[in-house]
DNA sequence: ACGACACGACACGGTACGTTCCGTTTCCGC
DNA sequence: GCGGAAACGGAACGTACCGTGTCGTGTCGT
């Protein structure tokens, strides 16, 4: 996220600041009035300051994000991949379900269309190795017998992930437990059925 | 998509200048310049006129992407499920590959954390009615014995259209027809097998 | 000690917003 | 036809936020 005059001599002080100011604005106002110069009168910093290491309020949110996500979506191995993926998807749902990171995540990626930078740091940082966590997840559930060899574990992923953003960016209810517990048992049959 | 004044005097050509200088401005110059000023102007339009009819520019834009939607997504009753299922999913895809139609619908959905009405719009007049659609098509295919009795139709909507969702959103490049039909084959697996 | 540099502050031009006013054109009802 | 209501195009308004620039202060590394 750190963009450019790399230094030690970077306040930490104003960096807390502004990521916390940042996540406080979203509960109280929504995404749409975080805006740079709201973030810096609430941290009590220059607008300078934050574009001098962020290059947008979506890298300023993504950066605080991406910290909370990492807490509450962990791989656990308890040896039974349900399981384990039911608490993983209810961790980044539950997430979701609650200000300020259901909306700031929303917000985000209601930026990735016109921000490249955005949506490769997006992809780079926090997408793809959480997909290559997961991946690593249920190849262990391979090694383990619980899905067969030859399945396509990048789809499952999708397939766990597809309807978690399709709801989130749908704005549809969030899911329940049970709803999650039926998602993955689809997924994991469907790398178990025969093809047809 | 029509708000208020409910007349026939409204002017069908301004309509229809509107819409058309709404898709062409996106293909231009991406959704973010899209904006009611420039349409007005590209259209021979007055603002006023605009915002006279829909309540923001996401709401014009939905107006032409729904449209063509409908046009390219077709759901058809070959008898066999899988194939309908996947000319129907790479319509969809195929449509989202092109401008304007896949940068109107990312800035579509942009718009919609910060845009309730614009939000409830797309599910009632869009989402709402396809998958509607699909779930029939899906309980045909029950009737033909294609699909288990019990299967769990609007999930396997969700697991169909999440992945293509979730890789839109995220502008991961987009599905070819032979990853389609992998979605499709285990989607539709994963209502065939038994639970485990 | 000193110089480099991040800092807060403030001001700038630019863009798009959503609204209002005005004068014109269109079309429905009489 | 004719009168009037209403939609129309055009122009201008104040507001908000953008991203950048400048300036003086304070602090940290050498």
């Amino acid at each position: 996220m750190i963009t450019s005059p790399s230094s030690v001599r970077r306040s930490e002080r104003s960096r807390r600041a502004i990521l916390r100011s940042a996540l406080d604005l979203c509960t109280e106002r929504g995404y749409g009035h975080v805006t740079i110069e709201a973030i810096a009168a609430d941290a009590g910093v220059s607008k300078k300051t934050i574009y001098r290491w962020w290059p947008s309020k979506g890298a300023v949110l993504l950066e605080a994000f991406t910290d909370a996500l990492i807490d509450a979506t962990p791989f656990t191995d308890t040896g039974d991949i349900g399981a384990d993926l039911r608490s993983h998807v209810a961790g980044a749902v539950k997430l979701l379900s609650v200000p300020p990171f259901g909306p700031a995540y929303a917000g985000i990626l209601s930026e990735l269309h016109h921000d490249d930078l955005l949506a490769q740091q997006l992809r780079e940082q926090l997408v793809d190795p959480r997909v290559e966590e997961a991946i690593g997840r249920l190849r262990s559930a391979q090694d383990q017998g619980q899905i067969p060899p030859g399945a396509d574990l990048p789809l499952a992923v999708e397939m766990l992930y597809g309807p978690v953003y399709y709801r989130h960016v749908l704005r549809k209810p969030v899911q329940d437990e049970e709803t999650i517990a039926t998602l993955v048992d689809h997924v994991l049959r469907s790398l178990r059925a025969p093809g047809y």
